[in-house]
DNA sequence: ATATCAATGTGTAAACAATACACAAAGGTA
DNA sequence: TACCTTTGTGTATTGTTTACACATTGATAT
């Protein structure tokens, strides 16, 4: 009873007044211990996992809604997402009964009501450093956990492609677009920049040629300082240029035609 | 009066059941004697120009849409459409009294029809050579016209930005993607496929390092054949390879990290 | 203390790609 | 038949990417 009042808030708080036929999906990938993961939600009293995602308000623009439902429903603040694609297959939700999915949680809604719409969504990613990030939850999902990319499990509606998608975008920015700053701590070392980078490809790159290509992108500043404590020889820190960092993000890594 | 019951048809068949809140707009290039240029739209009793665009049927995927629209606004069939992003400022129509515009062309709907709701709009982009493609017109528009990108006018909404943004993506997409398909001949020459490169750019490249960087994508074929009646020596007719031109397009041409 | 181990720092040669550049051939035109 | 302009083609140079090896060092084990 209790939990359906809430719900019953929630929805007129949430699905009240927010725009029929378009919402927004996050991919959020975390980095930690050289593993890529992705962050993604399970709602109550349902088995399968989805993207954390949400509608937009009418008056939100779809960059804010894509901030403000990550923040929603998991906590995350301050993130740099980054839309790449709309996906707007008839279809795309037919696999999932979402009307069922709502009414398990308690929120009885007319089989018309908008929500229930077909619906094109605009992905959004971001890669985040996921052990300084907790997410939070809201009334409707029940769980959340971070999954290996390689391991993740089957999704509501289109979700899994909308990962792989995601995915895809991810690694070819990897060659345009500067990738590290939040995502590894303020001072770092060149083999821990590697395997970030290795992680995201799922492949290995040879020491010597990442480090001269970085390097040569001029984002990096090298400090006095070395790492300590482990058992080889230690290696120097590094930290980002942020001025060079933010400008590469604006213009890109690589050279014109 | 025959105006106004058609325009009323018009509605009912069109706006009375579309999607509200998302539409597409296509930004079709046009390739034709060494210029680039843009096809735009104006419609009856309005000033400014706009981009083709209209709005999902609810059954309709996106990119149904996308070509369904561009054909009904323009004739213009079996285009090869590439979406490109998604729109979604909260004011990209303010500038805008679509109201008003819809008015004057005897289109009387109440001010709270859902075409006047803040809207997300997909871009799509496309090329194709502007002398094979003719433009017909639907009964809202009074004048299609080619223009120069560089010359292009004040248009509605926020479609300047839309194309200049389809222009940066198409730029980009030069080095991964195979172009020229649908917008030369069959058979074409070696510096016809330059020239429309160059025309893309806005820059002229080097004539025999152009060449050898195209045939090392391996999507072209080299006909026997050379074209005569220019008053200088025949160049070779090429074909593209189809089959390794889609192949170019699934993969990109560029390679691998 | 000293040897050992594994990771780090560094440089160079080779392969490859991109650029700059020049001359011969040929179809029309005068 | 000479001329003009465009096309076809090759090479030397430069720059970038790749492949690869050895010396150094911090901790650990003896």
């Amino acid at each position: 009873m209790e939990q359906k009042i809430q719900a019953k808030n929630l929805d007129e708080q949430r699905f009240g007044r927010v725009l029929p036929h378009v919402s927004v999906d996050c991919v959020i990938f975390g980095f930690h211990e050289n593993q890529l993961r992705v962050l993604l939600l399970r709602l109550r009293s349902i088995q399968e996992w989805s993207l954390p995602g949400g509608r937009l308000f009418p008056d939100e623009s779809l960059d804010d809604a894509a901030h403000r439902v990550l923040k929603e429903r998991t906590g995350l603040q301050n993130i740099f997402l980054k839309q790449f694609y709309a996906f707007g297959d008839r279809h795309r939700m037919d696999n999932t009964d979402f009307h069922g999915i709502l009414a398990k949680q308690g929120i009885q809604l007319d089989p018309s009501h908008v929500l229930f719409d077909r619906t094109i969504s605009v992905g959004y990613y971001a890669l985040v450093e996921f052990s300084q990030v907790t997410p939070g939850l809201d009334i409707l999902t029940e769980e959340w956990r971070w999954w290996d990319v390689r391991e993740a499990p089957v999704m509501l509606f289109d979700h899994n492609e909308i990962m792989s998608a995601a995915l895809k975008t991810l690694r070819r920015q990897l060659r345009y677009d500067p990738v590290g700053l939040n995502l590894l701590p303020e001072k770092f070392t060149m083999p821990e920049l590697q395997k970030l980078y290795e992680t995201i490809l799922g492949k290995t790159l040879d020491r010597r040629n990442f480090q001269k290509r970085l390097l040569g992108y001029g984002i990096l500043k090298r400090l006095e300082e070395r790492r300590l404590g482990g058992a080889h020889k230690s290696p120097y820190l590094y930290c980002f240029d942020r001025e060079q960092y933010f400008k590469a993000l604006e213009s890109g890594l690589e050279h014109e035609w």
